[in-house]
DNA sequence: ACACCTCGAGTTCT
DNA sequence: CTCGAGGTGT
């Protein structure tokens, strides 16, 4: 059977983009990693051979984690922490302050200590709120009446990978990756072929030293690279950071060698017998000595207001500087002081970051489309000319309703600014109306649908967004279908947005219900699915007719209905039936449920059609019931945390990140997705959200590590 | 009537 | 992450 390149293509974009999902997403891979591997070299040389055919959105443009290439992991003696972040001067400021109010508290407690003997009465915790003590209002010096907190080393934020290497009597022996701070991968063989990373040091180096620093991607190196890869028809690498990563994480070291990586080094972690040093600084100028690449911008200064400037300064440079930087860490530079202030359970309290502000770009608004969501909500989004803002090309962005496009002013043909809300998701922030074309029309909320049926979308009094109230649109046919495969509903494996999409083009699937009656023979029949795919297919529709009611609930699409109210209504009524039969009254008086909320799952019942297709999920065996057994499970377990509300941010181990919000209901507790001035305490995991950090510390709410939680968890009493 | 908490939806790119 | 909107308590 030959099939034309361009097919081809196609189909291996599909299958890998499937298998590297399966990959990621839940660690369990259909296939094995040569086959993939295979898929992956076999679609490189198509586009090879073809790159008129080369797609922009290709899996061979993307630069990531490749599944067959897994590292040795490796543990770090010394655990590499990540940083806290000052975002202005305040912060920057605030951090000083109260790095300063610690050093008292502690010199204040010495002394008490020493005094007591002499009967004098001192009490720490009376100087450490004492913020108006002339030391923590002045400028820092070295002079000064104590405490002081010295010299501050001022770095440059390099954006790229934080590595630790290994020396032992002068040898490079070992490099691994951050990973998460306490065990990374081992990527010896790449480090080696840094030009930048010597693999001998002097004579007289330490028995053993670990250096830490930053590998990056050279501005230059990033350019020529990408001049390549279009000499040869390939597509352009997005940006120097994730190529970077994408270059280190090689299984063939000889590819990294080409990139061009070099690496600034910045601190250190296990030593042995190396030279006593009494600062940051000259640990550093000591590393600059054996050889080691260190940064020559960093500089140290005396002051908080010193340090500023050159923080205030990254801005203006980082276009200047031949590699990309995203801010500026400072650093106390005296040791003695820097083991006085200690950590927090994640990053060290005396050095903070400061993050540059998102980076703005503008580029030209094309369009303003509309899309459906699966309660037939319409959101409008821009469609942008792509431009490359925070580390990723922008071509769409949310515009959430009609009122936000007015407020924003934006319209087709505008010039408009684009920056990464949180670093992530891309925002619109304005036009540039200086800009504008004249007699530019503003934007009009589409009057119809964009599906095939062109029926109306309505605005409804009070409302801020624009319905579509058909109710056989097959754009929220999609969306609903979607829905109710997720994750947090009826969490259908192997039913994702693409098979979705070609049931229903296909005929198969007219509604929920007819997922259940899948016909598999001729699926069987259909390209892209073999036996075994299949088989996974029908295996995993088949387990969801056991998920809960409450779940079942969510997968019905019953509009202001989500997670948390349908376990409300699960629990109250403990069938399906009981719930379609409840008047708006009843169903309202379910704490939590009000008369919207009612009226709109009584609404959804007196439909035909939705009463027909609960019949259908009926008959296939779904359970309708409310599954007791996890409450007996649940009452079995102390109720250590009755009554409080902990909220979770990051990943902890063992637990995924439904299942700790699991383990704290279970437990009597509440753990919604924010914190306010209610939560009894933020649990701060891996990778955590910096804003619930912030708002944690703002409300003066006890922050816990991952072994406070566990200790809370078992105890019920706060550390 | 108002403030504050929560929840839900939609969204981007790797 | 952000916006909008429902629910609850004052």
């Amino acid at each position: 059977m030959t099939k034309g390149p361009e097919e081809r293509i196609a189909e291996l974009t599909r299958l890998i983009r499937y298998h590297d999902q399966r990959y990621h997403s839940d660690d369990a891979s259909e296939i094995p990693d040569a086959d993939f591997d295979q898929l992956k070299r076999e679609l490189l040389e198509l586009e090879a051979a073809h790159p008129e055919l080369v797609r922009p959105d290709s899996p061979t443009q993307m630069v990531g984690a490749d599944p067959s290439t897994l590292f040795t992991p490796v543990e770090h003696r010394v655990p590499m922490m990540s940083l806290d972040n000052a975002f202005d001067r305040d912060e920057l400021n605030a951090w000083a302050e109260r790095a300063l109010r610690r050093l008292a508290a502690a010199r204040a407690r010495r002394a008490a200590e020493e005094s007591t003997a002499q009967g004098m009465l001192l009490s720490a915790d009376d100087q450490e709120d004492d913020e108006d003590r002339p030391e923590s209002r002045g400028a820092i010096g070295l002079e000064g009446s104590p405490p002081e907190l010295g010299g501050l080393v001022c770095e440059l934020k390099y954006d790229g990978l934080a590595v630790s290497l290994r020396y032992e009597n002068g040898r490079l022996v070992q490099a691994a990756t951050r990973g998460n701070g306490r065990v990374g991968e081992d990527i010896t063989a790449n480090i080696l072929t840094l030009k930048s990373v010597p693999h001998l040091l002097p004579a007289g180096a330490p028995q053993v030293l670990e250096v830490r620093g930053e590998v990056y991607m050279p501005l230059a190196a990033f350019d020529a690279l990408n001049a390549q890869q279009e000499a040869e028809g390939k597509p352009r690498y997005a940006n120097p950071r994730n190529t970077a990563a994408g270059s280190l994480r090689q299984k063939d070291p000889t590819i990294t060698a080409t990139r061009g990586l070099s690496m600034w080094c910045y601190s250190v972690g296990e030593v042995h017998g190396g030279p006593g040093v009494a600062t940051h600084s000259a640990t550093l100028e000591y590393l600059d000595s054996l050889g080691l690449p260190v940064n020559p911008e960093t500089v140290t200064v005396d002051s908080v207001n010193e340090a500023w400037e050159f923080v205030d300064q990254c801005e203006d440079r980082r276009h200047d500087l031949p590699y990309e930087i995203d801010g500026a860490v400072v650093k106390v530079d005296r040791l003695d002081l820097q083991r006085e202030l200690g950590a927090t359970s994640r990053a060290p309290r005396w050095a903070i970051a400061y993050k540059l502000p998102p980076e703005e770009r503008t580029t030209k608004l094309l369009d303003i489309h509309v899309s459906i969501g699966s309660k037939g909500k319409a959101t409008p989004f821009a469609v942008l000319e792509p431009v490359f803002v925070g580390g990723s090309t922008v071509e769409m962005a949310t515009l959430h309703n009609q009122d936000q496009v007015k407020a924003k002013d934006v319209r087709p043909g505008d010039t408009v600014v684009v920056r990464k809300a949180g670093d992530v998701i891309p925002e619109v922030v304005g036009s540039v109306l200086a800009e504008r074309p004249d007699e530019l029309p503003e934007w009009e909320f589409p009057a119809i649908c964009p599906c095939p049926h062109h029926q109306p979308l309505v605005r409804q009094e009070g409302d801020a967004a624009h319905y579509c109230f058909f109710p056989r649109c097959p754009e929220q046919l999609r969306g609903w279908i979607e829905h109710f495969a997720a994750r947090n509903a009826l969490d259908i494996e192997h039913l994702g947005e693409q098979r979705v999409s070609l049931f229903i083009d296909l005929g198969f699937i007219a509604d929920v219900g007819d997922i259940y009656a899948l016909d598999y023979d001729l699926i069987r029949e259909l390209e892209g699915f073999g036996e075994l795919s299949v088989a996974n297919l029908a295996a995993a529709i088949e387990a969801s007719k056991q998920q809960s009611l409450a779940r079942l609930l969510v997968g019905l699409n019953i509009r202001h209905l989500g997670d948390t109210s349908s376990e409300l209504l699960a629990d109250a009524f403990g069938h399906v039936d009981r719930i379609m039969e409840a008047s708006v009254e009843a169903l309202a008086e379910v704490d939590g449920i009000g008369p919207i909320m009612a009226e709109s799952v009584h609404e959804f019942f007196q439909s035909e059609v939705n009463r027909e297709i609960v019949e259908k999920l009926r008959a296939a065996g779904l359970n309708f019931i409310q599954d007791t057994s996890s409450d007996a499970a649940a009452e079995s377990l102390f109720q250590t945390l009755a009554g409080m509300t902990i909220v979770v941010t990051g990943g902890l181990e063992g637990y995924s990140r439904d299942g700790v919000g699991a383990a704290i209901k279970a437990r009597g507790g509440k753990s919604p997705g924010s914190v306010s001035s209610k939560t009894t305490a933020l649990v701060v995991g891996e990778n955590p959200g910096a804003s619930k950090l912030e708002k944690a510390e703002k409300l003066g709410i006890p922050v816990l590590n991952e072994a406070q939680f566990q200790e809370l968890i078992e105890t019920g009493t706060l550390p």
